[in-house]
DNA sequence: GTACGTTTAAAACAGATGTTTGAGGCGTGG
DNA sequence: CCACGCCTCAAACATCTGTTTTAAACGTAC
């Protein structure tokens, strides 16, 4: 297969930006995911990618924007192949072709994100990190600029893994998910939290090796039986 | 019971500082975990604290040393209190009044995770989001001050749970603490992934309903039986 | 009272930041 | 040839940054 069939001919879908913009775009990710936004002037930017320093407030309204636009360039991609895979999964139910499984919907997220990670020109890994960075450090406008269609998407995988999960309240599947997400999420994003030490063999980013032990953990982890008793035992 | 039993006379560890280093103390807590080291700026924080600009570059040496401290005051006690509960579970394992267990294994973190969420003195919540900052922007600083105590303590939680889990490669084992910690980690900071949304039921940040939730999770997603093929099913 | 170390006050420092400006270059269509 | 939009360039803009300096106030011991 010469053709990954999660990528949908990425060189026909970026031509919004001219080059120096891409350039721009690149060099920014890379920084921003690195330094983080505040601490990224645009003069290293810019000096990074080449180009002058004014360009970046020609091409982009501001530094702000700037951000919002390489946040978007990756997000959306990655979101629309999200969805397909649950669509392609419950089309396969509808047909009776597949069981509704919670490891099932579990690697409707984690094959976007694995291909993310695994392919360079999409972003490869730097933008789950930089994701992650959205996430803990939250910068309003990228987070207004998300709301619809993030909340579209967690729908969609609520409803997915509430249908495996019969007999669990719509609050305990929202605890679920939010669980089961967030560790693949850090796990993609290699936030880990024992490699600060360093001698973890985790800090081997290997997107395969992640997948293999991650999946049976969170497939466990949301199979679980919910806890009746309270915090303080 | 006045004093909890999980903390060890908070007031008298805490005269290191001066009244004025311990307002900016403060202050500079709440806004580096609310907009982030380099976006706070130490106009900012004196102004909160209602002390001179000056006083931050007298009482410690710099705006970095500055956040080293903040970070240091609440890292030492809560690592102290788990270790802790480290020593008492072990020894009443070998009194034999106790079974090796996964799920008290992580009631060892999750404790006084939990109380640090509940006890506004020692920070409360504030410190915990602050440290899932250091984590993923990682400054060079903390990381290297801290490597020594947290690399003690990862490796006694390695250790605990390897004896819980017979029959685990030390690789797997590596891989569900890394794993489990994360989830608890974001977990207790709050970075809802779904919380982008807003629409979600966990966005409420009680501490004791986390720890409902997130306990099962966390000791089924360990438990888990390993994967055994690779990623691409 | 005087001297001393400690703490605070206001001001100034040099440098970096995001942004704007105005002039010029390049290519296309008239 | 000219003219027009698109883009790039170097320079300057005002503002904010962390840090330092200078002077003054405070409490304490001689």
């Amino acid at each position: 297969m010469k053709s990954s069939p999660l990528s949908t001919d990425e060189s026909a879908r970026e031509p919004k930006y001219s080059e120096t913009a891409t350039r721009i775009l690149d060099a920014a990710e890379g920084l921003f995911v690195e330094l983080g936004l505040e601490a990224t002037s645009l003069r290293l930017i810019t000096q990074q990618a080449g180009v002058n320093l004014a360009a970046v407030n020609y091409h982009f309204r501001s530094k702000d924007a700037l951000f919002e636009a390489v946040f978007a360039r990756r997000f959306a991609p990655w979101a629309s192949e999200c969805l397909h895979q649950l669509d392609v999964l419950e089309a396969q139910i509808a047909r009776g072709e597949a069981h509704i499984d919670v490891e099932a919907v579990v690697m409707c997220y984690v094959r976007p994100a694995l291909a993310l990670s695994k392919d360079p020109l999409r972003g490869g890994a730097v933008f789950v990190r930089l994701f992650s960075r959205v996430l803990v450090e939250n910068h309003r406008q990228v987070r207004e600029s998300l709301s619809r269609d993030w909340g579209h998407l967690v729908s969609r995988y609520t409803a997915a893994l509430g249908r495996a999960l019969p007999g669990l309240s719509d609050e305990e599947v929202d605890w679920r998910l939010h669980l089961g997400f967030s560790v693949m999420f850090h796990a993609f994003a290699g936030n880990d939290i024992l490699k600060l030490f360093g001698r973890s063999a985790v800090s081997a980013r290997d997107p395969d090796l992640i997948v293999k032990h991650l999946v049976p953990f969170v497939v466990a982890g949301i199979r679980a039986a919910p806890g009746g008793r309270s915090a303080a035992t």
